[in-house]
DNA sequence: ACATTGACCTGAGAGC
DNA sequence: TGCTCTCAGGTCAATG
């Protein structure tokens, strides 16, 4: 699930339940996650101090901590925020236990085991390091250096628009979205597009990912004419065709032909 | 050098 | 019903 906008709302929901909260104790209940800090190197970090902040970047999410270091989690595909007082409310998959001196707790889950847990000390050298592009949704990322970047992948523009060394935040159900506003058919090449379609890609891109944020990423609040609610199997898309689905550079794609076409040779 | 594939991990849901 | 198989929104190493 979490691409950017999913990020985007944990992060606020975080941010609204987290911060200036003095942390008691830690528990990390897994050590096989993708990468993970060590207990102890969490526990310094993490115990005795407070969240001051947060920070996104992609997919990427950091808690601010004092002395100018992050708590960063990636979520992998399955990942989410959960900040809970009892017992009961505790959720399944839990990873990691951030325990409050007020008895509250977040918990930070992840089924799939395919997330990340790690201390940084450096935020933007890390964000170098990961080899990161821009995040989509900087607001200083202009329609040139959009498609500049992109339109340099010989890969197909489905593929493109997920590499986050490129641009960072956009994943599998966006790029679909992006696509299905930007009538792009998603196997087209990437280096083929003129200039016309890489702007509309870049304001698809703008206009896509904030609107999901503002639904909350809830399916039911997205308007009506886009792909979201009805990319699944045998969905139909808003003009009354069948969507198809098919795998585009290894990822499952959904997309309305009648509608795509832009980018088809 | 770059693009694509398969592996990683677990569980839900499809299909028999 | 119950078992097996396939697949899932992310990355990264290995392969072509």
């Amino acid at each position: 699930m979490p691409e950017l906008p999913d990020v985007e709302v944990f992060r606020r929901y975080f941010h609204s339940t987290s911060l200036h909260q003095r942390i008691a104790g830690i528990a990390l209940l897994a050590h096989d996650l993708r990468r993970v800090a060590r207990d102890n190197e969490l526990e310094a970090a993490l115990v005795g101090k407070e969240f001051t902040g947060s920070r996104r970047h992609g997919k990427y999410f950091f808690a601010d901590l004092e002395e100018d270091k992050w708590l960063m989690l990636h979520f992998g595909m399955t990942g989410y925020l959960k900040y809970f007082r009892d017992t009961d409310e505790e959720p399944q998959h839990m990873r990691l236990r951030v325990d409050f001196e007020n008895g509250a707790h977040l918990g930070y889950t992840c089924q799939r085991k395919l997330g990340s847990i790690l201390v940084v000390e450096n935020m933007t050298q890390f964000i170098k390091d990961e080899g990161l592009g821009p995040d989509a949704l900087d607001p200083t990322l202009d329609a040139e250096t959009f498609s500049a970047t992109l339109s340099a992948s010989r890969s197909t523009v489905k593929a493109a628009l997920m590499e986050q060394e490129r641009i960072a935040g956009i994943g599998n159900i966006y790029s679909d979205e992006i696509l299905y506003r930007a009538r792009v058919h998603p196997g087209a090449r990437a280096n083929r597009l003129n200039s016309h379609v890489w702007q509309d890609l870049f304001n698809a891109t703008g206009e896509v990912l904030q609107t999901a944020i503002d639904c909350e990423v809830d399916p039911e609040r997205f308007p009506a004419d886009y792909l979201l609610p009805h990319r699944h199997k045998d969905g139909t898309c808003p003009c009354g065709g069948e969507l198809v689905q098919r795998k585009i550079s290894g990822r499952t794609a959904y997309f309305c032909p009648a509608c795509q076409t832009r980018g088809v040779t």
